[in-house]
Formats: C-alpha cells, sequence, structure tokens
DNA sequence: TTGTACGCGTTATCAA
DNA sequence: TTGATAACGCGTACAA
C-alpha cells in the first residue's frame, strides 16, 4: 500500500483567520457572517464580507470537506471518453452536476482491470459521495470492489437490473421493436439481425425485441438472420455482419447500434450496394453522426443525456437519502434516409 | 458569496487512529509504517500494515490534502464534452493524468458566462492544482477569472500564443498547406475554402496556410473562394457554404474542419452532386467520423489525443516547477476518397 | 451577539 | 525507534 508522493506544497491564501485578524473579530465570526448567519449584527457581517471580497477570499472546500465528511463529489467511471454514446452520458450528467454544486470526477478503465481497480481506489481515497458505473460490462471486476466501498452507486446503461444498485436504462426491447416494425412497414419480410455480444444483456434485450416483432407480424424466423460476429469493434463486426446478412438474403438489416450500422453502410459503399435501394439498415442509439451519413441513417433514438440526467440526479437523491428506483426511458423512431421496400430484384 | 450547503455527514470509516488503538502504538507510528517510513521497526510496520489491511483501511486524501496543500486535481474547463475533438482530448489528456496519480475535474462552460464563472470559482474552492482550458474561444470572460488564480494554466487548442500560459497547438498553417497541396496535386486550380469564424486564430492560421500554398502554386486567388459563413454551428456553416463555392465555380472545398466538411458531403448528397467526382473535399481533424462517412473524407490528422497528453503533461511540469514551452504538434494528410481529379465538364 | 475550544484525518516537528 | 503535540482551514457546541 502506497501512500507517499511528492511533498511540495503549493497554494497559500487568505483563511477565515486572517480575515478575523483584520476585521478585529474571531475567526469564528467571519465564519458565521460568510453563512449569512443571522446571530451575526448586520453591521460586522456586512465588513466581514466586504473584507473577504477586498482580500480576495475563496472559501477551501478541502477543509470544509474534512469536517463536513461529504465532498460534493461524484465518481463517473466509463471504459473510454471517446464514444459517442458515453459522451452524450457525460453532458447530461454533468449539467445536474454542475447545478447542485457537484463536481465530477471522471476516469477511464480502458477495460484494463488494472486501471478499473486503481479507480475505485482512488474513487475512496477521494471520498467521492457517490459513483455513476457507465456502460459496465458484465463481469466487470470492479464491481466487487465498489461493493465495497458503502457509497451509493448507480448504474447507467448496464441493463443489469439489480437489487442493490438502481440503474438507468432505455427500453431496449421496445426500441428493437420499433426497428423491425418499421421495416416490417416498409413490406421488408427478410429482416436481419447484427448483434454485439460483448454488450450481453443489451444485445439479448434488443434481440428479443427483434424476434417478437417479427413473430407477431407472423414471420418463421430463418436463425440465419441472426448474426452476432466474431470481433472486437464495433467496426468490425458491422464489415462481417454484412457479409453474412447478404449470404442469409436478407433485404434488410436492424443493427445493435449507430456503429455497426453505419460500419454496414461503409461497407456497402465499398461493394458497391446503394442503401436504400438495394438494402435498408436500421441503427440504434441516434448518435450526433447518424445524421451526417449518407445516406443519413433511420434509427432509433436513446435520450442520452436524459440518461446522464437522470443517473446524477439518482446518485444525488440516494446520498440525500431519498427512495429511488430503476428508471426505463422510452425510446423513440427517427426516420432518416436508410429504409425503403425491399428490392424486388 | 454563498457558502451554504446541505450538512449530513456520509461516511465514516477507519482512520490511523482506529488502527493506532487496536496496535497499541501512537498513530504518528502508524501514519509512518503506512509510509514505510525507515525508522519504524520491520516488525511495527508489518503489523501495522496487516492491520491496516484487515481493518479496510483506506487513506483518506481530502485530510492529506488539507495537510499538503495540494490537492492532485486538475480542472478541465471545456466548453462542451459533446464534441469529437474534445473527446479525444480528454482521453489523452485523463491517461497520463490518472498514471501520475491525479483527477480531473470534469466541467462544462457551455458558452454561458454564468457558468464559466461558476467553474472557476469552483475550481478555486476546490484548489486545484492546475487547470486546462480547452479549446477556449478568444474573449472567454472567464480568462480574466483565471489568472487571478495563480494555478499552473494551459491552453489546449487555443492558438493563441500567451506570454503567461503555455499553449499546445497543431501546425495549422502547415496542415492547411498539406490539403491544399493535396488538392493541387490532383489537379485542382479552383480551390474554396470554407471557414469558421468563431474560432478567430485558428482559422485565420489555416486561411493563411491555404492562401500562401495557392500563391507558392502561382495561382490567382480569387476573393469569392474564400467563405465564411454567417451561421452559429458547423452544420449550417457546410450548408451555406457549399451554396456560396458552387456559385464561385470552384471545383474542389478545403473546409476548416471535418464537422464542416461532413455537412458539405450530407448537403452535396441531398444537391445530387456526386463527391468525389462532381467536387473533391478535404477536412481538418480527423474525427473518428471522418472515415465513416461516404465517401470516406481526405482530410488532415491533429494528433488530438496526442495533444491531450501533452497538455496534461504540460500542466503537471508547471506544477513542479520545471520550465515548460508552447508545443506545436505537426498534422498529417490522411487520404480517404473524398478527392479526385477536377470535372472537365 | 461574540468568542473559546475542540474535532475532522493526516503529516511534521521536536523531544524522549 | 517511538510518541506527544501542533498544524492544515473550517464548522460548531458551549460558554460568556
Amino acid at each position: 500500500m502506497c501512500i507517499g508522493y511528492s511533498t511540495t506544497k503549493l497554494q497559500s491564501v487568505i483563511t477565515i483567520k486572517d480575515i478575523a485578524k483584520v476585521a478585529g473579530v474571531s475567526h469564528t465570526t467571519v465564519s458565521r457572517a460568510l453563512r449569512a448567519d443571522s446571530r451575526i449584527t448586520p453591521d460586522t457581517t456586512e465588513r466581514v464580507l466586504r473584507l473577504a471580497d477586498e482580500m480576495g477570499y475563496v472559501p477551501n472546500s478541502i477543509a470544509q470537506s474534512l469536517n463536513a465528511k461529504r465532498t460534493y463529489t461524484i465518481g463517473m467511471l466509463v471504459t473510454s471518453v471517446a464514444d459517442p454514446v458515453v459522451m452524450d452520458f457525460m453532458e447530461g450528467a454533468e449539467g445536474i452536476a454542475q447545478e447542485r454544486g457537484y463536481c465530477i470526477f471522471l476516469s477511464t478503465s480502458r477495460n484494463d482491470p488494472a486501471r478499473e481497480f486503481n479507480v475505485v481506489d482512488t474513487f475512496q481515497r477521494r471520498r467521492v459521495d457517490g459513483v455513476i458505473l457507465v456502460a459496465p460490462r458484465t463481469g466487470d471486476k470492479c464491481r466487487l470492489a465498489l461493493e465495497r466501498i458503502q457509497v451509493p452507486m448507480v448504474l447507467l446503461d448496464s441493463e443489469e437490473v439489480n437489487d442493490t444498485h438502481p440503474a438507468v436504462n432505455v427500453d431496449n426491447v421496445g426500441g428493437a421493436s420499433l426497428a423491425v416494425a418499421h421495416l416490417l412497414q416498409w413490406g421488408h419480410r427478410r429482416i436481419g439481425y447484427i448483434g454485439a455480444t460483448d454488450r450481453r444483456l443489451t444485445n439479448v434485450k434488443r434481440l428479443s425485441g427483434y424476434t417478437k416483432t417479427l413473430e407477431q407480424a407472423g414471420i418463421q424466423l430463418d436463425p440465419t438472420w441472426i448474426i452476432n460476429p466474431e470481433a472486437d469493434d464495433d467496426l468490425q463486426r458491422g464489415r462481417l455482419g454484412l457479409g453474412q446478412c447478404l449470404a442469409a438474403g436478407v433485404t434488410a438489416i436492424f443493427c445493435y447500434n449507430d456503429q455497426i450500422a453505419i460500419s454496414v453502410l461503409n461497407s456497402c459503399y465499398h461493394k458497391g450496394i446503394s442503401v436504400p435501394q438495394q438494402l435498408s439498415i436500421v441503427g440504434f442509439d441516434d448518435i450526433r453522426l447518424a445524421s451526417y451519413v449518407n445516406p443519413p441513417l433511420t434509427t432509433v433514438r436513446q435520450p442520452l443525456q436524459e440518461m446522464g440526467r437522470t443517473a446524477m440526479k439518482m446518485v444525488l437523491g440516494l446520498i440525500d437519502k431519498a427512495q429511488v428506483k430503476n428508471e426505463m426511458l422510452d425510446c423513440e423512431l427517427v426516420e432518416r434516409a436508410s429504409v425503403a421496400p425491399p428490392c424486388t430484384v
């Protein structure tokens, strides 16, 4: 257990004692005046405030934290910031945090157990008041470590419904249904699904929305339509998935997420397959880039920022001992230009 | 000046005093044993360490900070996290921070002066050891407030070369030259530029790289080729810019950044203009999405993560009183499929 | 209405 | 080699 650090001292600023000396009162009085305590004379309060301003006093929240035993800090653990989905989660979460006087410690795990351990340890040492686990992969080792910290924690986009920690998720089954129903409406009957096995639980949900909707439409599901490419990233998944889909003779593809869909789009471009004339494609997430690609991608929108906001509200709720329940937000279909009637060649 | 907060206490964990009591030594000894101070008997050191482990002791870095007057925390102020460029800056910066035992406070200003003020105030109260200002727009009010804090600060992607604060930038002039030279090489002679006036300084640099390169090629520059659309965001800039470029009879466009380029690409799609057959396009940045669009975008790559890493190394350097100089990193041309010989219609 | 004294958890100084 | 004590900056019982 290493605790040592470089020992250089850095800051050296005005404290309430300095103000007290100048004002000719005790530091207690200054402390009270600053917090607008009604017991202090308006006179001295005024004087203290003016002095504080003139002397450039800035409260030391480290000292406040030590005393109050709370830091007004939330740790957010993400696998990577450089992910369009995570990015919006954070934007939403940070908005609420800032409003409520909280700060966010941002840490990335990069799927590296050592880093994960390190981050959890850091969160403990720094006494964060709460933790948001963003899109944790199932089987994260750090979860166990985090259980140990008795700190409010919420799961964002984990799909794991866990009795010990509340979670914010989207209706993945319903969202997938939206996508497939849309394709059915355009006349498609042979619809493929390209999944992502590293997001196991979410993948299962979206897949089940897909199968359910096909069944309800009375369509005999061909197992070769369901593809879970053996790949490490979404880019490869799209590329591999497209090949297999084509082999399965599908007229439309519903993809686990936009990144896969966009990769499919890209592969189509390279193979000279025109979308949506020859193949229709629907994604999931509605990341910013979905509307930029050619053709603009029809997709299922997740309210990403709203999810981030909700997760933050939930941790803050837990911190204030409020009752907090799992949240499941709705998706919405965004029609753009990657879907057309099936090619009748 | 409001300082009041909710007053609920949260944590309550093992301290060195608790360990001391159990070990039958003073808390000083425990403190030393934990830091592997050579003055303590290997015997007691061992015993203390074992106890610390058993009792689940986690050092309180708040208390450490109060004492040491440093927090091992860096404040990063960004206008928005939901920006593909910023995202990579952060990924890079966070990597270094984590390696060196620092944490990042992430705060967004969203171009709102009130928020900016709030963030700066927060950074001061929380006694961050340093600040990274990410892609600050010129004229940020907060700069003045930040000057007041006597805390190491570095500017990332600001293009402002400022004597008081070191900056990390990319060679914008050289990068633009790369792009234009590439278009010249393919035979283009009428090349447009779509700029972004809200990034004033960077815009000027890229524009100057553009003009310089054209001049060196002995091309008479037509002022109508240079377009600075009156718009608030890059999407609109692309749309408006394309119209004006077309009117100017240009065969290729160099765009201030990828977002504009992609918007141009998108507008072309809608107008039935095929890229690169009828119009060549080059962007700047090489954001992830640049390789996903159709056609994949030829662009000038900024080493975004490297810039983030460099900025972080620089603040940490400043904190440790090292000599730190401005850094200018090189760009690199990434050839993809949005450039072809000029259309000879 | 104001001030004194103590505690928050840790490190540093000085004495034993 | 170890320990008592003070200090970091702030908040708060309790006393005046």
